[in-house]
DNA sequence: CGGCTTCTTGATCAAGGTCAACCTTTGTGG
DNA sequence: CCACAAAGGTTGACCTTGATCAAGAAGCCG
């Protein structure tokens, strides 16, 4: 596709999206140093890539997925013209998505400033940017009732050790114990399943003595097992959360 | 609890969250504008709920969770100290999803000044927003992978239905047509199934006379038949995505 | 016209839901 | 301090949903 000036942007014309002032324009016009056209089925992010740009979809499909230790693909999203790609490894620094294209793509090139610039030249820009995210969360939070992929003991494995680590960092854990208010509705209703099979799924963890919930308190049992077992991992963001 | 300072919060003092320049804190402090302490199990945010606060769960355990169409509840995130609650009602407008408390709680009441102030007065602060948001994101794409509920013909209608939408909105379809070139393995990575249950459930939807997909086109029959048996309908916000 | 990939359909099997009974813990009033 | 009720947890029996395997039909190139 021969080379689309900001100015003269399809989709820049359309309601659904924000519509720039002229310094904000500019800002964007700058920002986009050059224009990629690809085939179907190309990758465009590799899973568990760290370096990479950032691109703005500009005509055709492409998907977003994440690979589980088994090696099966999950996708997580479908990407249309507007979608920004890349930002994740860009913000968070590692991503374990990866993209790949499902028809001939053009992508917008951004590059040459960083996100700090950006946010640091409009405020109102970031706050978009803030919708746009939160928009896309919702609709992933939508979908969550929707997947599955993992057997039961598997997936709760995989919660309770996230979960730990989050209460970890919050220095709410101490040395494979944790206080724990959950209960078997609760965990039935976070990750689709019975509370009955809740049962069924705890004893399993039991039996293969990776952790154990007694006492409103929840005890890792095996870290490394119950790692293997889940395929859950500690993420390593630099990142620092917002405290308002 | 008594009213905790920000100066004071010991949540700030954690390496986890993002440390504050004094003019930030001062910001915050001025923010914060109350304190509630509640029981356990008591709703903080109904879904459906459109007005609300916007607070910042200082110590306790909550829950969000939406209601599927059917009633069920699916818990879609642990709330643990340093979550932000009612971000999503304040800055998209209206959420679906309720916060319920799982222990007493201590919630700061942050008011008196809306996103916008926050957006002009603090750019770095919208960047690491942004970052928490994407985090956020992420943790639920990775829980993508672990959830089900509805079965399966249900689960393609409401996603068939749902990208109809968005490319309606993006002027990509037309008068129950689109262009559609996901084949049956990607819908079956997409929601969780084997690409032959995928032909089954499209089999399902053709013939309750719902929808159908041939020739690289995707053909919405019957909308509002589509829409009752999937349980979705249009979320309507009054957003802006940002395009970079 | 083969030789691909994709789609469809059938048969079989396992994971997990549902229902029901029973056990354990917690809470409450006498 | 006990008795009883109510809520939550465990276990078993049975059945539904959807995975897996396999064979055939349709497209779609070269």
């Amino acid at each position: 596709m021969n080379f689309v000036p900001c100015d003269e942007c399809a989709l820049r014309r359309m309601a659904r999206f924000k519509q720039f002032t002229l310094p904000e324009l500019a800002f964007v016009r700058n920002l986009k140093s050059g224009q990629i056209d690809l085939p179907a089925r190309h990758t465009i992010i590799r899973p568990g890539q760290f370096e990479g740009g950032l691109y703005t979809l500009y005509s055709g499909w492409a998907f977003r997925y994440r690979l589980t230790e088994t090696g099966q693909r999950q996708i997580v999203d479908i990407l249309l013209p507007g979608s920004t790609i890349g930002l994740q490894q860009l913000v968070l620094g590692a991503s374990d998505s990866g993209v790949e294209s499902l028809t001939p793509v053009t992508l917008c090139v951004l590059s040459g400033r960083t996100l700090d610039d950006l946010y640091a030249e409009f405020g109102a820009l970031t706050g978009a940017m803030v919708l746009a995210l939160l928009e896309d969360e919702r609709r992933a939070d939508a979908r969550l009732a929707l997947i599955s992929r993992m057997t039961a003991p598997e997936r709760l494995a995989y919660f309770l050790l996230e979960l730990f680590d989050r209460l970890q960092a919050l220095g709410m854990a101490s040395d494979g114990w944790c206080y724990f208010p959950l209960q078997r509705r609760h965990l039935a209703d976070l990750l689709g399943l019975s509370d009955t099979h809740i049962s069924r799924s705890m004893r399993e963890l039991r039996r293969r003595e990776l952790a154990s919930i007694s006492l409103n308190g929840l005890r890792i049992v095996d870290r490394t097992g119950m790692s293997a077992f889940s395929g859950y991992s500690l993420p390593q963001t630099r990142s620092a959360r917002l405290l308002l």
